[in-house]
DNA sequence: GCTCTCTATTTGTGATCACAATTACGTACG
DNA sequence: CGTACGTAATTGTGATCACAAATAGAGAGC
C-alpha cells in the first residue's frame, strides 16, 4: 500500500505537550490523530497503516488501533471493508449536510453558552479573532484553522453541554480534512466571517443573534466554498495512485 | 468488580441472526451492543468487564475491546479513568440537551427522507405504528422500544444522509437505556406518540407538517417523561452496590 | 452496625505473534 | 505505451501473555 503519514506536530510555537498528560498511549494517539484532522493535516483518500501510525507516534500498533477504531465510530476515518484506512473524501451532498447539520447544532450550542461567557472569555475571543485576521492576512491556511477551530469551541465549551459538543466536534471533524483542502485550493483571501457580529451580540448578551450570528458565519462559508466544492470535484477527481507518495509525519 | 451481564438476544421471536453476516468479530460484537444499547438492555451504571462479554459472545477480549472502543467514542458507553465500563447514566441535564439535539436533528432527518418515502414504505410504517399500538396496549416495553426505534428509522435511512443519520444514531444510542428505566417505571400508558399525524404529513408529501410531527413526537415525549426524571434521581440514587448482583446476559 | 485496612483477585492496557486477505510491483504480453 | 498477471511483501484481525492499577471482600477495630 502506498501509506500516508503526517505532518509532524512541532509547526510554528509547538503546542506545549498536548494538554492533558495523561498516561495512556492511546489517549495520546487519539488527541494527536483528532488535531491532526480537525486542522486538515491528514489528506483524505491517501492510506494510513497501523503500524506506520505507531512507528510514528513511537507506540505499538495496539494504542493506535483503539484510537483508529474510535474516530471510525465517529466517521472521522473510514475503515475500508478490506481494513483500509483513509481520511473519508467528501462528496458536495456530504458537505451540504455537515454544513446542515452544523447550522442546527452550533447555534443552539452557543445560545446555551451565551450565559456562561464572561468579560474574560469574550476577550479571550476577541484576541483570537484579531489572530484570526492576522493569520488571513499572513495567508497561513494551518493557523487560520487552528485559530478557527479554537474560537468556535471556546464558545461551545461554555455551554458545559456533553450532548451537544461531542455531536459538533464529531462533524468538525469530518470537515476539517475538506476544509483544508478547499482553502488550501482557493487560499482565505475571500474568506469572511461573523465572528465580530457574534462578539457584539455576545457582548449584548443577545442570545438570538448571537446564535444567528453563528448560523451565518456557517452558512456564508457553505456559499463561499460551493463554486470551489464543484470545481474541485471535477478538476481533482480521486487520484488513481500508483505509485507511492511522499506525505507529511504525525508526531505526539 | 461487580459484572454486569446482559440478556440474551433471543427473546420472542429472536432476530434472524443479526442483519448481514459480516465475517468480522468486532462488528458481531458492535452491533450486538448497539441493539442492546438501544433496547436499553443495559442497565446504566453497572460495569461490564472485557473478558465477560469476550466470554458471553463467544469471542477473545479483542474484538470486544475494539467494540467498546468505537461505542465509548459516541459516548454511549463510559469508560472511567480508572478503566470502567459502564452504560453512562444520564442527569436530567443531558436528558434535556438530547432530547433538544433529537427536536433539531430528526426532523430536519425526516424532510429530507420525505422524497424518498414511496407508498411501499408507508404501508411499511403504518404496520410498525400498528404493531406499536398493540405492545403499548399489551404494556410490552421491550417490544414497543425495538418497533418504535424500527419506526422512526424506517424514516430517517431514507434520508440517505450519512452525515444526519449516524448523529441521530448516536444520540439514540445514548438516550436508550434512560428511556428503558422510565418505561420499565412509569409504564407505557400515559405514551402518546404523533406517529399518526407524521404518516399522515408523509401521505400529503407535506414536509414541513411531517417535520413538524416529528418533533412533536419528541417534545412531547420530553415533556411525558420530565415528572418521571425528577422522581427519578430523588428516589434512585446512584446505588452504592456492596455486592454483586445477579444481570441480564447478551449474545450475538 | 459501620468504617477502615489489608490482601487476593480481577481488570484494562499494551505488546507480540500467527494468519488470511489484500495490495504492491516487477514482468510478460498486447 | 498500456494492460493483465503472478508472486512477494504488507496489512488488519484476532488471540494470548505480562503487568500495574483498581477493586472486592473478608477481617479487625470502634
Amino acid at each position: 500500500m502506498s501509506e500516508q503519514t503526517l505532518s509532524t506536530l512541532s509547526g510554528p510555537q509547538a503546542s506545549p505537550q498536548d494538554l492533558s498528560v495523561r498516561s495512556n498511549a492511546r489517549d495520546r494517539v487519539t488527541s494527536a490523530l483528532r488535531e491532526a484532522l480537525i486542522i486538515g493535516r491528514i489528506q483524505p483518500g491517501l492510506p494510513m497503516t497501523l503500524r506506520g501510525l505507531a512507528d510514528q507516534l513511537g507506540v505499538s500498533p495496539m494504542p493506535v488501533r483503539e484510537a483508529i477504531r474510535g474516530l471510525a465510530a465517529e466517521r472521522a476515518i473510514d475503515i475500508s471493508a478490506s481494513g483500509r484506512i483513509t481520511v473519508p473524501r467528501l462528496d458536495q451532498k456530504r458537505i451540504t449536510e455537515i454544513l446542515d447539520a452544523r447550522a442546527l447544532l452550533e447555534p443552539r450550542a452557543a445560545a446555551l453558552a451565551l450565559p456562561n461567557i464572561d468579560r474574560e472569555c469574550l476577550r479571550q475571543l476577541k484576541r483570537i479573532d484579531d489572530e484570526i485576521d492576522v493569520s488571513l492576512s499572513d495567508g497561513n491556511v494551518e493557523r487560520y484553522m487552528v485559530l478557527n477551530h479554537a474560537f468556535h469551541f471556546a464558545i461551545y465549551e461554555r455551554s458545559l453541554s456533553d450532548v451537544f459538543l461531542p455531536l459538533i466536534e464529531s462533524v468538525w471533524l469530518r470537515f476539517g480534512p475538506f476544509m483544508r483542502m478547499v482553502y488550501g485550493r482557493v487560499g482565505t483571501t475571500g474568506l469572511v466571517d461573523h465572528h465580530k457580529q457574534a462578539l457584539e451580540a455576545a457582548a449584548r448578551g443577545d442570545a438570538a443573534a448571537f446564535a444567528e450570528a453563528i448560523r451565518l458565519d456557517i452558512s456564508e462559508g457553505m456559499e463561499l466554498i460551493g463554486d470551489a466544492v464543484r470545481d474541485a470535484e471535477v478538476q481533482h477527481p480521486p487520484p488513481r495512485r500508483r505509485r507511492k507518495i511522499a506525505a507529511p509525519k504525525v508526531t505526539i
